[in-house]
DNA sequence: GGGTGAACTTAACACTTGTTAAGCACAGAA
DNA sequence: TTCTGTGCTTAACAAGTGTTAAGTTCACCC
């Protein structure tokens, strides 16, 4: 772990609030952010159980909240630059999940006691937290839906198709490649699925030249048959706002 | 729809948020529910892509979030008495899913305008609704981890044990039986299977005399086996909180 | 350069679930 | 009462997915 304080820049946290936040509003969240540290791959930001007392933004890399039952891992959720991945610890205390890095990751972090001034006396500032948990619920809810409505193939495709979404989003990638450093085993975590199985959807969508996968590292081949596949549309994910 | 105002009490909503308001600040909230109404049953509270001026309290009844795609519909989330089943609309605006009452249900509404005074002067609130949306994005997240894991009879018999935890949580059953106006399709459409599969498993769950589903009447006969069959946990619920 | 382990790949078989088709039970309307 | 529609039930078959068991590839370390 190495630490550094008070970064210079937090273009990710300024790229995703963008139309609602004015610049000093801006300016008072990045100070908030007492604590920046480099993780390494399959680090535990935030075990399940513990009593946070402050919150974690993701400044680089990926992270995943993971619940473990009875022996298995399964990831319910995926965190890009940008997002607060463990926001909801402020407001519920406990937490049900865990918190890990995929591949390596920059966190910088916000202490609860300054969120409770920011509730105090910051109204703007309090909804636009507020906003960033309703759009975790928001994503949540089409995860829901994908995994009610799509076979294995098209919920590899609507995952890959969110997360390039959403990279896109905060400008880190403007190509449809990118690094992703989950394996078949962790991807099929993701879709509630195998990963024999994960293997064969990834075999299909390789052979019908529609993705590529291989050692952490995703290429979008045909993203229109991506979005027809996962049945993927991204207004779930509110990026107008 | 029958339209009252002022009703005297939401003992609903008082027990739903129990221990963390004074009542003082419940009669705050309470106030602020301007008018009452009484829905028939697949009555559309708030249609997908409205801009609500208002949120919702649901008071009596069960409400759920469906999302239409293509032809089939399915239901990404249920609400029992005391939940605010679009208060992501306050500061989302736009909503991605509908709100359709199950069964006769009763409503209150919360101009929008009146939240805006609650955030701007009331933090210990503010930070109560906030809690009410994370709170809702556990339940996602629980409902994630059991799509992933579950099949589909482990999937229905955590749905029936979520709410009838979350009914008991309210003080509305203390028996384990209790009104439930979803047909078999519906309840298909909530564990993302076939109305076919669905009775397969209400079959077989009567069967193992875990469970009685019958003319929008649930009995659970067997609650330590319907929690191991559903893998259920309550936690996530945060009853204690 | 060979050994090691993790990730990936493939195959065969069993089980779960979807599909199509049909008939039954029950409540409400005429 | 009969008619009618909706929800429920069952069966047979097809497709998707899980399980078990191998074998392969590749990066990394000795």
């Amino acid at each position: 772990m190495v630490s550094e304080r008070h970064p210079k820049t937090f273009r990710f946290l300024k790229g995703r609030m963008r139309s609602a936040l004015s610049e000093a509003e801006k300016d008072i969240l990045e100070n908030l952010i007492g604590d920046v540290q480099q993780l390494g791959h399959g680090q535990v930001i935030l075990s399940r159980g513990e009593m946070a007392q402050q919150s974690t933004i993701l400044i680089e890399g990926f992270a995943a909240r993971v619940i473990s039952r009875n022996g298995s891992r399964h990831i319910v959720s995926l965190h890009v630059p940008g997002d607060f991945v463990d926001l909801h610890g402020y407001a519920l205390r406990r937490i049900d999940h865990d918190l890990v890095t995929f591949g390596v990751a920059k966190v910088g972090y916000m202490a609860h006691s300054d969120l409770d001034a920011i509730l105090a006396r910051e109204p703007k500032l309090s909804r636009m937290l507020w906003f960033a948990s309703l759009l975790d619920a928001a994503i949540h809810r089409e995860w829901i839906l994908k995994l009610e409505t799509l076979s294995a193939d098209g919920c590899l495709s609507h995952l890959i198709a969110e997360v390039l979404a959403r990279l896109q989003a905060v400008g880190i990638t403007q190509q449809e490649s990118f690094a992703f450093p989950f394996t078949q085993a962790e991807l099929a975590d993701a879709c509630g699925t195998t990963p024999i199985h994960m293997n064969r959807v990834v075999r299909k969508l390789r052979e019908e030249g529609i993705l590529e996968i291989s050692r952490g590292q995703v290429a979008v081949l045909d993203k229109a048959r991506l979005h027809e596949t996962g049945a993927f549309d991204p207004a779930y994910l509110y990026h107008d706002l």
